[in-house]
DNA sequence: GTGGTCTAGACCACA
DNA sequence: GTGGTCTAGACCACG
C-alpha cells in the first residue's frame, strides 16, 4: 500500500496519517470504502498495531475516517462535516507558505497555475 | 517583539525560529538589521538563553541571519540563494496543502485571491 | 423508526436501547403498545437479530418493556417504580453535567428555560 | 489525590479524566496550576504511565489542561476557548437526562433548586 | 525530570 | 476478526 521512511524524523504514526490522508484526497480510497484493518496494516508495514491504531484514531478525530468496533475502519463521506477549524489552520499555513515563496521570488504565475491544475484534477475525480 | 504559545506543542526553539523568520519575511526586520541579542530575547521571553541560541544557530544554517562574533546577529540581505532545495520543499508542501483544501471544497477563487494579496504586499515592500 | 449512527462509538445494542427508551419517554410508544419484533427491527436496520435481542433484554431488565412469549414485547405502563436507585443515578449525573455547564459559563437561565420546556411537554402528553 | 474504582466497568483512563475534570470544575485545581506529572500520578495510582498519558491527552483535546514537553501539564485558564461543540453535546445530554427525570415524575422544582445551588457555588468560587 | 513515541504482548467487548 | 484498553519497559527530544 505504501512504505515508511525510517530516515524521516517525524513519528511513524504521523507518516501513516499523511499517507492515508493522501490516498483519500487523491481518490484512491473512495468514501465509505474500507481501510486496511489495524492488524493487517501493522503486519504489512511490520510495525506495532498500537502505532497504526494511534494514526487511525487521529485520522478519525480530523474527520477523514471512522472506525467501528468489530467491523473495521472506513473513509468518511465528504458531506459529513470535517473538523471545523481545520480549514482555518490550513489556510493560515498556506499564507505562511506563500509569504515565504513570495520572499524567495517565486513568480506568482507559477503558484496560480499549479493551484488551478490541482483543482482541475479534483473536479475530474468528482465527475467519475 | 513576539510571544510564545505554550499551548503549541512545537518546541520553543522552533517557535522562535518561525517567529523571527516571519518578521524577516514580512519586512519588519530589514536586511542587515540587527536581530535582538540572545540574552535580550531570553530575558524578554523569560526562557533559557540556550533555547534562543539553538534557534539562532538554525536560522543561520538556513541562511536567514548571519552572526558576527562579539557584534550580534543580522538579517541576511541576499534573498535568492537561501538553502537550495528549500523552494522545492515549499512547493511540494504547497501542493499537498492545496490538494487538501480542494478536497475540503474550499473555493479556488478564495485561494487565488489570498495569494494575489500576499504577492501585492510583497511588491509594495520592495518599492519602499 | 430510527437510524443507527455508525460514527457513534457506543455499541449498537446500546444505541438501540437508547433510541427505544427515548421513544417511550417522548410518548411515541404508548404504555402497553407493542414494540417492533426482534426480527422486524433487525431487518429494517439490517443488523444481526442477536444485537436487537440483547438491547430488548436489557430494556426489560431496566423495566421499560416487558415481553410475552410468542406475542412480542410491550411498553411497561407503570412509570414510578422502574429501577430503584435509577433516579439517584440520574440526579448525580445531572449535577455533574450542570457543574460542567456552569464552569463553561453557560447562562443559568438557558438551562432553567430548557428544563421548563421539557416538563411542559411532558405535562401536555399526560393530558392527552 | 483520588482513587480508582476497579469495579467500575469504564476504562481507567476515563475514570482518571472524570476525576481530574471534577477537580478542575470544583476549583481544587486552579487555572494554570500544575497537574501531577504523568509518572507521579501513575506511581501514586500504581498504574501504567501510558494510561495517564492517554487521559491527559484527551483532557487536553477537550480543553481542560495543556501539556508542555519537559515542563508538565497545567490547567487551562477558562478564557481560552474550550472545544466548541462540547457545549452542545452537554446540552443535548442534559435534555435527555431531564426528559427521563420528567418521565419518572421527579418534581420540576427539585431540579431547578439543585441547579441554582450549583450555579451559586460556582459564582462563589469565582469571587474568591 | 518532563511529555511523547514505540514495541511486544495480553485481554476484552462486540458483531 | 475487529477495534479498544492496558501493561511493562525502552528510548528520545526538550529545557
Amino acid at each position: 500500500m505504501f512504505q515508511l521512511d525510517y530516515m524521516d524524523h517525524s513519528p511513524l504514526y504521523e507518516q501513516i496519517k499523511e499517507k492515508i490522508k493522501a490516498l483519500i484526497i487523491s481518490g484512491v480510497l473512495k468514501p465509505n470504502e474500507r481501510v486496511p484493518s489495524v492488524r493487517e496494516l501493522a503486519q504489512s508495514l511490520t510495525i506495532n498495531p498500537n502505532t497504526i491504531h494511534k494514526a487511525y484514531k487521529e485520522l478519525e478525530l480530523e474527520g477523514y475516517i471512522y472506525s467501528i468496533r468489530a467491523k473495521g475502519s472506513f473513509v468518511t463521506p465528504i458531506n459529513r462535516k470535517i473538523n471545523p477549524g481545520r480549514q482555518d489552520d490550513l489556510l493560515l499555513e498556506l499564507e505562511k507558505l506563500v509569504s515565504e515563496l513570495a520572499y524567495l521570488n517565486i513568480p506568482q504565475e507559477q503558484l496560480l497555475s499549479r493551484i488551478e491544475e490541482i483543482y482541475k484534477k479534483g473536479r475530474q475525480r468528482n465527475h467519475d
